[in-house]
DNA sequence: TCCTTGGATAGATATTTGTCTAAGCAGCTT
DNA sequence: AAGCTGCTTAGACAAATATCTATCCAAGGA
């Protein structure tokens, strides 16, 4: 399966929010991914390479589109890297960063009040 | 319309993460409230209400299944409701709180990878 | 009227987190 | 090799947050 997520994302989850009441370790789990979502930054981070042309971007392009340090993308990038969100492979010189789709559509489907859940 | 949400829960906001990059605004707008979703005791209380009969629940259900102090409790609900994702009203001695669906699935619709969004 | 019970508010405190500067490593290019 | 550029790691610090105890308000029952 897929390579080598973080242990959080592989596993998570669980029938929508509305359907049953969350477990103690389902609730601790999803709130570590909402947790990786609960900043700005991160979220801008996340749009631009979801909607990046290719699916990708390198950090180059991320770091422009804000007005803070280098290092500070990168700390933000770490957290979504360990949620399991996204990842990032070094080609060349370069480093991209690419969307884990299936955990952003599990999210998805925890949230869904309508039935049914994206099928991912 | 809807009586009384919190500004933060109204224009809540926007295409799909992947669709187009989330202007500043949007952002902020969209962590407050991962940031609410961000805590397991509140997505467990979030998630008690949501699938609890008759789609409300009353504050003495949710303390008993937590070992939190009251005032512990209160506080997660009032960040839950603060950030529009639920309302509480006393009828009596006890007081009721219910879930916003709309609030719960345009953050379902914002993650959706696949094409298009919930209707809400 | 007074006490009891459900729940919120206030204030204190330890932990977590977002940001920075400084330093490090990896891969190019000359 | 030697230096440059892209990005991460390490460490420090201010701000935010989860929890507690103590207190308070609101509604009901004696």
């Amino acid at each position: 399966m897929s390579k080598q997520l973080p242990l959080v994302a592989m596993d998570v989850c669980c029938a929508p929010l509305a359907r049953e009441p969350l477990t103690q370790d389902q609730a601790v789990e999803l709130s570590a991914l909402f947790k990786a979502l609960a900043d700005p930054v991160r979220l801008r981070l996340l749009s631009l390479i979801a909607s990046h042309a290719g699916g990708e971007a390198c950090v180059c392009d991320l770091t422009d589109a804000f007005d803070l340090t280098g290092p500070t993308i990168s700390h933000h990038l770490k957290v979504l890297r360990e949620s399991g969100l996204i990842t990032g492979d070094r080609r060349g010189t370069w480093i991209y960063y690419r969307v884990h789709p299936e955990v952003l559509a599990r999210l998805s489907a925890v949230l869904t009040t309508t039935g049914e859940a994206v099928t991912a």
